[in-house]
DNA sequence: ATTATATAAAACCATTTGGTTTCATGTCAA
DNA sequence: TTGACATGAAACCAAATGGTTTTATATAAT
C-alpha cells in the first residue's frame, strides 16, 4: 500500500472513498482502530494502513493510550485543500470575474459571426 | 491508466499534481491538448489520458475546432469539493463549534487527573 | 494531390495501490 | 502467570495508475 517518507499529501489522502469515510468517523470523535474498523466490512490491517496514509498527510494523528492507539482528526490541514480551492472560485461565484475572464478571451465566445 | 464509463469522479481527478496543473493552465484559457503537452515534459499520449480522467470528472470539457481538441475548464465541477470541505470547516474555524466538541467528547482531553 | 499537423486508439510495461493472510509483540484482566 | 485483546509488521497478490511506443485517421496548407 505504501510505506517510505513523507509520501502521501491530502490530495492523494483523500481521494480514497475508505478514508473519506474514516475521516468523518473521526470528525465525531477520537477512536480507537478497531473501533473504526468495526464500521467498515474490510480487515483491520486494511484500516490500519488507511490511517498511515491519512496520517501521514497529517490529516489524523494517533496516539496511545494503554493497548489501543487513537486516532484524532487532524482538520486544520484541509486548510490547504481549502486555499487551493479557493484559487478556482472565482470563476465560478463572481460574475464579475467571470465577465472579466470573458473579456479578456475573446477567442472562446463563437462571435465570430459580429 | 484508465477506460470505462463514470469511473473517476472529482477526488481523483485532482490527487495527481499533473492534472492539477493542467487545471490551472485552462484556467487561464481554453487550450488544445498540442499546447497543453508543450507545458510539460511527457508525452502528448500522456496529458490526453489525463484530459480523459478530468473530462470524465467532469472538471473540463472538449470541443473539436477543425483538427484540434480545445479543453476549458468546467470549474462549477468543484462545488462538489467546497460542499465536502464545508463539513470539515467548522472544525477549524469556529471557535464556538470546537469548544462544543470539546464539551461533548471529554475523553478526549486530558482531564482525568482531576 | 501531397505533405504536415492534431488527435485517437491500442498494446504494452513498471510501479503503486488497496487489499489479504500470517506471525510477533505489548498490555490488560482474571 | 496465563489468556485474551489491540496493534504492528511482513510477505504476498490482483488490479489500477501513469507512463511509453506504434499505428491509424481526419483536417489544413501548399
Amino acid at each position: 500500500m505504501s510505506s517510505s517518507a513523507e509520501k502521501h499529501d491530502v490530495f492523494q489522502a483523500i481521494a480514497d472513498p475508505t478514508r473519506r469515510e474514516v475521516l468523518r468517523l473521526l470528525a465525531e470523535k477520537e477512536l480507537p482502530i478497531s473501533e473504526i474498523t468495526s464500521h467498515f466490512t474490510m480487515s483491520r490491517t486494511a484500516i490500519a494502513k488507511h490511517l498511515h496514509i491519512l496520517s501521514e498527510a497529517e490529516l489524523v494523528s494517533g496516539h496511545k493510550v494503554g493497548r489501543e492507539k487513537r486516532y484524532r482528526l487532524q482538520p486544520e490541514t484541509l486548510k490547504e485543500l481549502k486555499q487551493w480551492l479557493s484559487f478556482y472560485e472565482q470563476f465560478w461565484s463572481n460574475k464579475l470575474t467571470k465577465l472579466k475572464h470573458v473579456v479578456e478571451n475573446p477567442e472562446e465566445n463563437n462571435i465570430k459571426g459580429i
